[in-house]
This record gives structure tokens, sequence and C-alpha cells, in this order.
DNA sequence: ATGGCAGCTATGAGCTGA
């Protein structure tokens, strides 16, 4: 089963690319982030037609994720727990019944800029958050990974110009250390665990010829429960969608599970 | 990453993103 997270930046002005990449690279399963748009704004006929079961959490104008899958979907959750007060629609699960069952939970994680403020207290906040359900997911002692974009660089060597980043809200030391400890709990980054070497990244800015210079930096990931990382067969990056017309600032990432 | 790009919105100049 191979599966894709993909921060897609707007479902509306990226249809066609979603539609094409679901056509050509065929995932099992995507995890979509910054579908920008509500749940009945989703070209949802376009998907379904690809044979796509569909599941959205959306929300107008920002955020916004969603699940397609080619194998059924059950016992769908919207909404990371823990605080009723959130309305931002970034965290969605389902459990994909295959030949084994997988909880897939994705996430679109605060960016948390400009640190410190408000909004970087409300990323380490969510990031507790996802620390207790990481926390829960564990105890089910049941294959699962939580994958999205993390808006979360781990180390230097995930950064062409790691300097740049020091006090950005996705290298800052509070950010990784909130996001190690998520890690310590005992999962799996995939692409890390296949990848030891520098200079793979899965998000290049807009601005300033950033793709032509691969001035980029590794923020989407996915993180596998030990029942989980026993099944994997597979992480790689889909650079090349980068280089279509009207790319999404990030790239595809990839794993592949194996029972 | 510095503004420069891109997408969104009670259509518009302003917000958000990373």
């Amino acid at each position: 089963m191979k599966i894709a997270t993909f921060n897609i930046n707007g479902v509306k002005a990226r249809i066609e690319t979603l539609c094409d990449w679901l056509d050509d690279s065929a995932p099992d399963v995507a995890i979509l982030q910054e579908i920008k748009s509500v749940d009945d704004g989703f070209p949802r006929q376009l998907i379904e037609d690809r044979g796509y079961t569909l599941e959205t959490h959306g929300q107008k104008g920002f955020n916004g994720v969603a699940i397609l899958s080619k194998l059924p979907l059950e016992d769908v959750t919207r909404g990371l727990p823990g605080d009723d007060a959130d309305e931002q629609a970034r965290w969605i699960e389902a459990t994909v019944v295959g030949d084994v069952a997988v909880r897939i939970c994705g996430l679109y994680l605060p960016n948390g800029n400009p640190a410190p403020g408000p909004k970087f207290d409300y990323k380490l906040a969510w990031m507790e958050r996802l620390l207790a359900r990481a926390t829960a997911l564990l105890a089910d002692e049941m294959p699962a990974l939580m994958a999205g974009d993390y808006n979360i660089i781990p180390q230097g060597m995930d950064a062409a110009r790691p300097q740049v980043w020091r006090d950005d809200a996705l290298f800052r030391p509070e950010s990784r250390a909130a996001y190690r400890r998520i890690l310590n709990l005992g999962f799996t980054e995939a692409f890390r665990t296949l990848e030891p070497g520098a200079g793979h990244y899965s998000f290049w800015d807009y601005q300033a010829g950033a793709w032509e210079k691969n001035n980029g930096i590794r923020i989407d990931h996915f993180l596998l429960t030990p029942q989980c990382a026993d099944l994997l067969a597979g992480a790689w990056i889909e650079k090349d969608l980068r280089a279509r017309d009207k790319p999404s600032d990030h790239v595809p990432v990839w794993v592949e599970l194996r029972p």
C-alpha cells in the first residue's frame, strides 16, 4: 500500500495538478493539507470519478485537510482533541481497511511565525495536544501513522541554508524539542530512517528563485507507530512535481507499507 | 526569508503562509 502526504496549497487552484498526479502516481491513500476550501467547495466528483473515497475537514479560506483512499475508510474523526474552542481545520483521522487495517492521521501543524508571539504559542499548544493524541495512538498498539505538513525542520541537514532558519518558528529549539518529544515516545520518522543523507527537501518557497537554487526545507513527515514501522517497505519524496506548471510549493512525500 | 510569490477573500487591498 502506497501512501502520500501532499500540501496542495488550495484545492481550487490545484485541482488539475491534483487530478494529473492521482492519474500518474496513483497513491492508494493521499493525505492532503491546505485544501483552503469548505467541505462543500471540494471538487468531490473529480476525485470520486478516479475511484477514491474522499473525507474532508475544510475551512473557509485557509487550512483544511483531507484523506483520499482507494480502499474503504472507516471511523472518520475530525479535529485534534484537547481544545473545543480551536476552530482551525488541521486534523483528520480514518482507518484504511486493506490487507491490514492502518489508522491514518492527517495533520497540518501550525506555522507559528512570527516567533515569539501568539501564533508561536498556538503552535506549541497544538503540539502538546498532538503529543497527547500520539500517546493514545501508541497505547492502541495498532499500525498507525501521523502524516502531513509538520512545519518542522527536524535538523540542520533538513535545510539547504539552516542558518537562515535559526530564529524561525519552523526551526526554533522549542519547536524541534516538541517534535522530538513526540518522536521519542517511540515513533519512526519514515524518510529519515531509510535515507540518512542531507539534501532532501519537501518545500521550496515561491519567492526568490528558491526552487531554481534548490533552497529547500524538509517539513512534511510520516511518523509511524512501532506496529506500522514493521510494515515500512519504502519512503521517498516526489521532487519532480515541483518543476511542473502551476506547482504547489510542497511536493508529495511517500511511504510504502507491506504486510 | 528581506520585499520580491501565490492563493484566498462579503472584489480588493490585505491577510496568510513558510
